[in-house]
DNA sequence: GCCGTCATGTAAGCGGTTACATGATTGA
DNA sequence: TCAATCATGTAACCGCTTACATGACGGC
């Protein structure tokens, strides 16, 4: 099963969609630990229909035709095998890091600049994140609610540690001006 | 300049390598947040020769050819502007968020061994990281150092997370066996 | 009338992995 | 002598992004 199938099974599991709506829900959710394109989501939910784990229906209203996709009894099975499968991928590309990993090549004033960018940009992400807490409605409950409560602490966490950082950075600076 | 060569680079800056030290260094450091290959490494590198932003040496020691390839100051000034671009990507596929986010179609106990495969994969990268950092030489400096602190203190953070999370869901679990 | 959103798709191209091919050297 | 490691590369393939194409509907 193609890592495109996983989302969209994920996503029509909870309730029928079409691919525009499968699309809209990957953005505002999954987006941040797994995106997916138009151009993976619909030549999969033409094979994964083909497949027999999605039905589709035609529900034209007017001229604009829509098709809404349902998961049949043996996408719900592919789902969960996938859930139970031990074997699960983790792999991160994170440019940031990977400059700060290379920051030795720069003046430590550079070298700062860089640390607060990094932080901004966590800072972004977890403004976001707190956004999609606010409009969900109490009480909270179910597995997106705790994944969404990793992301936000995670990031809070990565922002304090900026923040440590950027203070023991500023503190060496300092010292070494003094000394000169 | 594409994404290895900014690997590359940054590699070379830390000192004259070959195409196979590189990978080697690679595996054994930015793969946890920047990986690359074979596949990537060799072509890119003939193409960064070509543009003047590396030298290659040939150094056959006996009848086994070997390339070692430094950095040209054309080379460190492409780094050093890519360290300085405000730009910088970040994206992650974190197929064990992507299954957490989705087990609310598994049963509490399939749920609760899911959160625990997921903080026994973020223990095992937290093994290996700490692995790394014992035979790091005192005092610790430089901002591969300061890159693996972010690592290891990010992974300790997760596997706590994930420790909290199972102990709200058995407690819950128990709740329901009870009221049963 | 036009812009934004809804809605479905395709094609080109890129970045990256995997598998394979080759062969020398070293040490058990 | 045999396995592991050193060392360099290539070719096929795959997943994914980007850009493009088309067109209906609703509201200003």
């Amino acid at each position: 099963m193609s890592s495109v199938a996983r989302v969209i099974l994920g996503a029509l599991v909870l309730g029928p969609k079409s691919g525009y709506e499968i699309k809209q829900m990957v953005d505002r959710s999954t987006r941040f630990f797994w995106a997916a394109s138009y151009g993976q989501i619909y030549p999969e939910l033409r094979r994964l229909r083909e497949a027999g784990l999605v039905e589709g229906e035609e529900t034209a209203s007017g001229g604009r035709r829509r098709v809404v996709f349902s998961i049949t009894p043996s996408g719900r099975e592919a789902l969960h095998s996938w859930l139970l499968d031990p074997e699960t991928g983790y792999e991160s590309r994170d440019e940031g890091l990977l400059k700060l990993f290379f920051a030795d090549a720069l003046e430590p004033a550079e070298a700062l600049a860089l640390v607060r960018r990094f932080r901004a940009q966590r800072q972004e992400i977890l403004d976001r994140l707190r956004a999609i807490e606010r409009i969900i409605p109490k009480p909270r409950e179910g597995f997106r609610s705790i994944v969404l409560d990793f992301g936000i602490g995670c990031h809070e966490w990565q922002v304090a540690w900026c923040d440590e950082t950027e203070r023991r950075l500023t503190a060496a600076h300092e010292l070494a001006e003094v000394s000169r």
